[in-house]
DNA sequence: TAACCGTGGAC
DNA sequence: TGTCCAAGGTT
């Protein structure tokens, strides 16, 4: 007799799919919550180091929660999607204060918290808990179209449509437990299996159907529509944006900035976007650095000018009162700067 | 509802 | 080289 859809994935994980990722030497709600967060949006490569230097860092939901929110920033800083950072310490908070320090088992319970949407809610159910609850990531979206045919554009109708595939998958993957296993053991065998398939086998680009435990009964491979399907989102408009930088050098330290709460970069640190000094001489325009966002490309032109004593003071006592400070060799563990910007320090201090 | 929000990798 | 998009959530 054949396999349902999830026998055939915990079949297939337990075999074939990944067992050796850091977050999944663990069941600390705390370690499993932080690596979910990371992994939003963020390849698994990208996420190792900084989910290692996260743990060292803050060991406990605690320590994370009474940190300083530059320190978190910092910390994320190059990771990207900065409100996931601000978001993270702020239900740290939550979880101290609203929960005794103790991640909530169900996701009726964690999407209340900040940061934490349906999808993630249900991993952190599933993997810390062994509470079933059904993912929809990018990976079992793209899996249950291909295997549904579901040939409908993304939208909201068309999640609604996922989400219901992946509750009632669920319901059989909680079923096909066997008897080697217990109920969270496989739960966790599927939940996990589903996105190993999706970042593995069952890839955006040339799909290795070949070996794929779904094949048989995949519609996207009957019909010969693996290629097509899913079908892709409109892409937004990219616009380009002109920024110019002004770096102001004093004794090797440099002048920053906090930027806003909202927009690009919220709470980061980094140049004036304005002159702040009048400098008839000695600033130098720099070439002109490109940064392609998800809907902006930059173009970044940074003018470096070196301050002398009286100049750099005035320039203290004039904008430090706006959340401006100087880059220096003992501070830079606490100033998160985004990616180009690090880029440009780099620069200058070679 | 759709725009917004980073960075890096794959092709 | 340009395009797509990755363990999405918020506004």
């Amino acid at each position: 007799m054949s396999h349902t859809f999830a026998q055939n994935i915990i079949l297939w994980q337990r075999q074939h799919g990944r067992h050796s990722l850091p977050w999944q030497k663990t069941t600390d709600a705390y370690h499993v919550w932080l690596s979910e967060i990371m992994l939003q949006q963020t390849q698994v490569i990208t996420v190792m180091d900084y989910y290692e230097r996260f743990l060292n860092r803050f060991p406990t939901v605690q320590d994370l929660a009474r940190a300083d929110t530059d320190d978190v920033l910092a910390l994320w800083a190059g990771l990207g999607y900065y409100s996931r950072a601000r978001n993270l310490h702020h239900c740290a908070k939550q979880v101290v204060s609203d929960f005794g320090g103790t991640f909530p088992p169900n996701p009726e319970q964690l999407i209340t918290l900040k940061g934490i949407g349906a999808s993630t809610a249900a991993a952190i159910a599933v993997f810390a808990y062994g509470y079933p609850a059904a993912i929809l990531d990018g990976n079992v979206k793209r899996i249950l179209c291909r295997y549904f045919g579901i040939d409908t554009p993304p939208s909201a109708s068309t999640d609604k449509t996922l989400w219901a595939q992946a509750h009632e998958q669920l319901i059989t993957a909680v079923a096909a437990r066997d008897i080697q296993f217990d109920h969270a053991t496989a739960l966790r065998a599927y939940t996990q299996g589903l996105m190993d398939l999706g970042a593995t086998l069952c890839t955006r680009s040339k799909p290795a159907c070949g070996i794929c435990p779904l094949v048989n009964d995949c519609i996207a491979y009957r019909d010969n529509r693996t290629a097509e399907l899913p079908l892709r989102k409109t892409a937004t408009a990219v616009r380009d944006v002109h920024i110019d930088l002004y770096i102001y050098r004093h004794h090797n330290n440099i002048w920053l900035e906090k930027r806003p709460k909202t927009g690009i970069w919220a709470s980061l640190y980094s140049f004036p976007e304005h002159p702040l000094v009048s400098t008839d001489t000695s600033t130098q325009t720099l070439n002109t650095i490109t940064h392609r966002l998800t809907h902006r490309q930059l173009y970044l032109t940074p003018h470096l000018t070196e301050l002398d004593d009286v100049q750099a003071l005035a320039l203290e006592d004039m904008e430090s009162v706006n959340g401006g400070l100087w880059l220096t060799k003992s501070n830079h563990e606490s100033i998160g700067v985004p990616k180009p910007v690090a880029t440009v320090l780099n620069l200058l201090s070679e």
